[in-house]
DNA sequence: ATGCATGAGCG
DNA sequence: GCTCATGCATA
């Protein structure tokens, strides 16, 4: 079965303090997990005995200090982040580009850049469901065509360049993505995740979002690159904890039915989720979020090859309009 | 790098 | 309930 690794929250408590990394050292990775399985709980801790909401704000607020519903520590968990990375920077040459014609939102993505094409593996996304990608060009931000660098609302391919660079740029001054979440943290405020900044590079987020993060990282690459020199003092507090539900592991097989489910409605209603649920012996929430997360990365996700026309809107929230235009091919 | 999860905000 | 931004935990 698949299954759950566990219903256990895990309390970390303290992490071991960030210190910044150094260039090319990926130490501190492993420290901290062994204070993961402090303690467990069920599930239900979550949802019954708590009656705490806004557990958000810690993550912003840095001058809060009142603690999360599930801190152990009144300071929040802005920034928790024990810098496992042990990635670096190995990125295939496979290239990210998406291709979407969301209006909708923002998650409009490349129009047209794929320089091979892979064909479509169908392994398990071969529907693609999504729109088309369309639109040729960024429907977006059309300002006038300036020369701006930076500010202002960038293009896609601005965006899509600047990640390239800032990644380069990154890996050369020696930074983990890690270190520049952090880091944006202590210079403005905002902190972000590993995960954020990864993502980020690899243009696996909304147009909106790409463009607010943009600016901020912009920032820290010019601040920086000034010092390379000099130590900038990325210390930060790191030390709290919180409970998060034990992350479920599905198993191969019931992802497959996930999937098939999936490509035949991927918005299912409460009452199809709770009998795909029973039938696969998951807990209903697990595979409502699961829905939630396959939609999410659909929007998102590189198309594995070129999206085919015809497949569209299945989400009922792909907007009607342009959205013709073959991709790639 | 990515899978599952949380929570704000929106009907 | 969903979307969307975001991240812990994990592979």
């Amino acid at each position: 079965m698949a299954t759950t690794a566990s219903n256990h929250y895990n309390i970390l408590t303290s992490s071991p303090s960030i210190v910044h990394s150094e260039p090319g050292s990926m130490q501190q990775a492993t420290a901290y997990r062994d204070a993961q399985t402090l303690l467990q709980s069920d599930y239900s801790l979550q949802s019954n005995s708590h009656p705490l909401s806004h557990a958000h704000q810690w993550i912003t607020a840095l001058s809060h200090g009142e603690g999360g519903p599930w801190s152990s520590s009144p300071l929040g968990e802005q920034d928790i982040k024990p810098a496992v990375n042990l990635q670096h920077q190995s990125r295939p040459p496979h290239l990210v580009h998406q291709t979407h014609g969301n209006h909708h939102d923002s998650r409009a993505w490349r129009t047209t850049t794929a320089a091979h094409i892979p064909s479509m593996a169908t392994s398990n996304g071969q529907s693609l469901i999504y729109s088309q990608p369309g639109f040729g060009h960024q429907h977006q931000p059309h300002q006038s065509h300036h020369d701006h660098s930076d500010e202002d609302t960038p293009t896609s391919d601005d965006l899509e360049q600047f990640a390239k660079q800032f990644k380069q740029r990154r890996i050369k001054l020696g930074f983990t993505q890690a270190d520049v979440g952090l880091a944006l943290g202590t210079l403005y405020g905002n902190v972000f995740s590993q995960t954020t900044i990864c993502r980020f590079e690899a243009l696996q987020l909304s147009f909106k979002n790409m463009c607010k993060l943009k600016p901020l990282l912009n920032k820290w690459l010019e601040e920086a690159d000034s010092t390379s020199g000099s130590p900038t003092s990325l210390d930060k507090i790191a030390a709290q904890g919180r409970k998060r539900k034990k992350r479920t592991s599905i198993e191969v097989s019931v992802k497959g039915a996930l999937e098939s489910h999936f490509l035949k409605c991927p918005k299912p209603a409460g009452s199809e989720i709770t009998s795909l649920a029973d039938s696969l012996q998951l807990e209903k929430e697990v595979v409502r979020v699961w829905f939630c997360n396959r939609r999410q990365k659909e929007k998102r996700m590189t198309p594995p090859c070129g999206p085919l026309p015809g497949t569209e809107d299945v989400y009922g929230d792909t907007p009607p309009h342009h959205g013709v235009q073959t991709p790639v091919q």
